[in-house]
DNA sequence: CTAATGTATATAGTAACTATATGGTCAAGG
DNA sequence: CCTTGACCATATAGTTACTATATACATTAG
């Protein structure tokens, strides 16, 4: 193959097939990866057809995440041995990479149904809603935790999100019992949960929930929630309604979204029985 | 959510979660990206857990490859329109990043393939073989083309590989006529071509192959590549074999797997018509 | 024969960290 | 009370893989 490589490229000519700034491939003559086939009296450098093929490949092993020091050492201990373990260890790299991008896919995907649904709510509407089953990941209990206790808790709750790759995009929400509600204490969580829309075996911490539920929205920081509570509590003595075992909180709008903290939206669900 | 975040945490507490290095916190604050949300007297920044969603926001972003400064652009423009904006951007994108690591999970397979197989061939041996019908991609025509033809040939041939995304990750290879064969000009192609294992629709220089080949194998650089050819007329003879249409060339090994031109080994398969 | 384009080197700039040097702060143990 | 070690801070330099700029020489087109 390729015997008619005879013609030589200019820098120039042969950064143009290769889709590349001339200083770049300057730059690989200087650290020695790739260095032209030919100098003249003048210095002017001149590559061969063949050496595409060279390039390309340090393309390919750029694109899946190797440095050119890396490249480079491959290059220098050639042999059809090492360029199939190459090819097996790199094989690995992108499938994770791969991998990662799904589901940074799948996230962006939950991020877009999120935003669009929150634009359409209407943040002063209270409504009666029934829940459908839905599997969450939950943190340990963190009732009455000290505020050490309770950072501990968010820290390994993040760390087992990472880990476990449970982050699905649904915002961080927290569980508060009815008994704590009941006395007022609004931020007492029980738990922080996630919801996970494609649960998988072998993660202890689900737990499903299903009920009727009362939904409001509170607009502003938390120093405020109380009042939004208090609104909602009376629309259910309205309607005849009876607190139920869990309120779930969760962000609709937060620092991602808004700037100012007043523009906070907060979504309240308050579990309820139906007095019948 | 989260108003229990009254503890905060210090610099070296905070990477920790966010599980970076403690400068590059310093990095952003320095950068104005994410500051903590407080300063002592003695200039110890304090941060809440409430930026950590700011953080793992960042972090997504990063990976999908935006820029810090174009993070930082959205940043200052927050709204619930312009995030949903951003995630179909980022939507695109991501999706385009995963084709290309599917694509060069192609090719690596491929190259392992190649690689393994090469490891099992005796380059010595000569067979006799029927190859299946296989689509080849093929380059214009460049029989008889002057060396600036020739180099044009290849520079476009590349470029439409790169263009049409056709490098499966097969080996570049060079069709021979008949007629340049008998007349001893084993150079003088009349097309280049690559493997097209999946063909796809809409890409008119397809063309397939099939028919009886002897398959041998040139160990060192073109110069000597006759040697072989003579080599392979030879059993060809003793077997009663004619020259059929076409001779197929192409690197098992080169510069990518060689270092030195002398190990470079060339597959050379010319269809033969048996003589029955 | 000049202008435009090409080549070269050398040097500085870029992004996003990362490491190092130097010095202040703080809590625990002797 | 003092020291030790683990923190914190800033400032500066180094890293990777380019990319841009300045300057000088070479080639080519009109």
């Amino acid at each position: 193959m390729f015997n008619k490589n005879v013609k030589y490229f200019t820098t120039g000519e042969f950064a143009k097939i290769c889709k590349v700034n001339k200083q770049t491939l300057i730059y690989y003559d200087q650290i020695g990866l790739l260095s032209p086939i030919m100098k003249d009296s003048k210095d002017y450098r001149y590559y061969s057809i063949a050496q595409y093929e060279f390039f390309s490949v340090i393309e390919l092993l750029k694109a899946v995440g190797m440095s050119l020091k890396d490249i480079q050492k491959y290059m220098a201990e050639k042999s059809p041995e090492n360029f199939l373990e190459l090819m097996y260890q790199q094989k690995e790299i992108v499938a994770k990479k791969r991998r990662e991008l799904e589901m940074i896919e799948s996230i962006i995907d939950v991020k877009i149904d999120l935003t669009e649904e929150a634009l359409h709510i209407d943040f002063d509407s209270i409504t009666v809603e029934h829940l459908p089953v839905a599997t969450l990941y939950l943190s340990k209990n963190i009732e009455d935790s000290t505020e050490e206790q309770f950072t501990k808790a968010i820290s390994d709750f993040i760390d087992e999100l990472d880990r476990s790759q449970l982050d699905t995009g649904y915002p961080i929400g927290g569980i508060t019992r009815r008994e704590q509600v009941l006395a007022g204490n609004y931020d007492n969580y029980s738990h922080l949960y996630i919801e996970q829309p494609h649960p998988r075996e072998g993660h202890p911490y689900f737990e499903a929930i299903e009920g009727d539920f009362i939904v409001g929205y509170h607009v502003g920081d938390s120093t405020t929630l109380g009042e939004t509570y208090e609104r909602l509590f009376k629309v259910m003595q309205e309607k005849g309604f009876e607190l139920g075992q869990y309120v779930f909180e969760e962000y609709i709008y937060d620092a991602v979204i808004r700037n100012r903290e007043e523009d906070y939206v907060t979504k309240i669900m308050i579990e309820i029985k139906k007095g019948c």
